[in-house]
DNA sequence: CGCTAAAGTTAGGCTTGTCGAACTTAGCAT
DNA sequence: ATGCTAAGTTCGACAAGCCTAACTTTAGCG
């Protein structure tokens, strides 16, 4: 019901950021994993999580994996818009590289008022996407959706344009910036010259990249894109 | 000795901050004053006050107002220095009013890391002194100083130009906004009409303020400008 | 299908910061 | 000089977060 903010932790809003985070990309983790990506112990985070469990942000039972309720769910995305507005804020407005925003966002995204959120939305356009091009969601808490396809099944020949690229990784990043490949450049797939790499065109220049790294870039592929579009749930 | 930045908490900061303005106005204040600023009880103050103590940054003896020591001013300044950019940022960059920034940066002071901080500085070119005409210490800790009297002892007909507003009174601020009276605006005072009351002349126009109003608001008088001058201290 | 190692939890302790209730001190006013 | 009141402190308690050490549960492997 609280319509009222209801005096979330920084501590507390990070845990829930995260199961969010865990929740989207299909992933769920235990306490000693969740530990490690806080830099804490593992009973901090069994302590944390039955807190969150009294409040009613998470179901939590005793040696499960942890699940957001709707109400964390709520919060957490009013996170996600909060990360990804002051993200595009500082990469618009400040200089910030899109490989060194994360860091950054992570502190101010606890302590920015609605005020300034909306201040820095207004200033921005109210853009709905973020550098990496994860979409923000709306103060109503809705993503803009799109259909977007990993480039490991753009096919050979295939024009696209790059949409998203994972920010999990800063070395992606660090590639990709170099080149200039960011969200809105268009790319062609050329013919794969060995196992594992995977070649690409970008302007007028050549690259390689691994499987496993290009498969961290989504596209929006031009026109007929793709052999066995059924299976992309599977990985 | 510690060059490594010293772990200062939010509200350890928010004391050192604030007994550090109290301290530059002269003023001193006892743990319930304290309180009231702090919106927390005594008790709560004596006890902060002592580990303050402990750490070093503040020499505090029962019963005795708190004095800063040199390590304590050192954290303060840095703060002051934060406080007083970013409210040049919000004021420059998201269209803040003076009057409302004050409070937005008093979260955000305790969070921006070092490396935001200075491209803000950058953004906003280096700037000296805030929109308040409050000056903005550099790295080093020093503060550009500027002779300025209060606008009460400009004599009557005197030309001067604003250059500080004390920025603990929103009401006076609001006034000023409306009138456009931001530092760097020139007045004149005019023949005082009754007592407590002042006449100026800004632009075109022709406003009264109240004595005790009038006195928060510092300026550079153009030249020969006041009768007592040995005084000021006095006020 | 039971055993064991890894994962997870409980117990107890520490720090920061808060509070209310009860006590002490300072300093003014007679 | 003394005594009273307001300001300040101490005490004990609590909540959030964190820790280590010791325990329990789960689940995979033989």
């Amino acid at each position: 019901m609280s319509l009222e903010t209801p005096r979330v932790s920084s501590s507390a809003e990070e845990y829930l950021l995260t199961l969010y985070r865990l929740e989207t990309s299909n992933e769920r983790a235990g306490s000693s994993q969740l530990a490690k990506m806080f830099g804490v112990k593992a009973p901090s985070v069994t302590g944390m999580l039955r807190r969150l469990g009294e409040r009613g942000w998470v179901r939590y039972q005793r040696y499960r994996p942890p699940e957001l309720t709707d109400e964390g769910r709520r919060i957490a995305v009013r996170l996600v818009r909060r990360h990804r507005l002051l993200e595009t804020f500082l990469v618009q407005f400040l200089d910030y590289s899109w490989d060194e925003v994360h860091e950054e966002v992570q502190q101010l995204e606890h302590t920015v008022s609605e005020k300034l959120l909306e201040r820095i939305d207004i200033k921005l356009g109210r853009p709905r996407y973020d550098p990496h091009g994860d979409p923000i969601p709306g103060q109503d808490g809705r993503l803009p959706s799109h259909r977007l396809i990993p480039l490991t099944r753009l096919q050979e020949g295939g024009r696209a344009q790059v949409s998203r690229v994972d920010n999990r990784s800063r070395h992606l990043l660090t590639v990709l910036g170099e080149i200039g490949a960011y969200p809105g450049t268009s790319v062609t797939r050329l013919r794969t010259r060995r196992n594992g790499q995977l070649s690409l065109r970008v302007g007028r220049r050549e690259i390689q990249l691994d499987g496993d790294i290009a498969r961290l870039i989504w596209v929006k592929p031009n026109r007929a894109p793709v052999a066995m579009q059924a299976r992309e749930r599977g990985m």
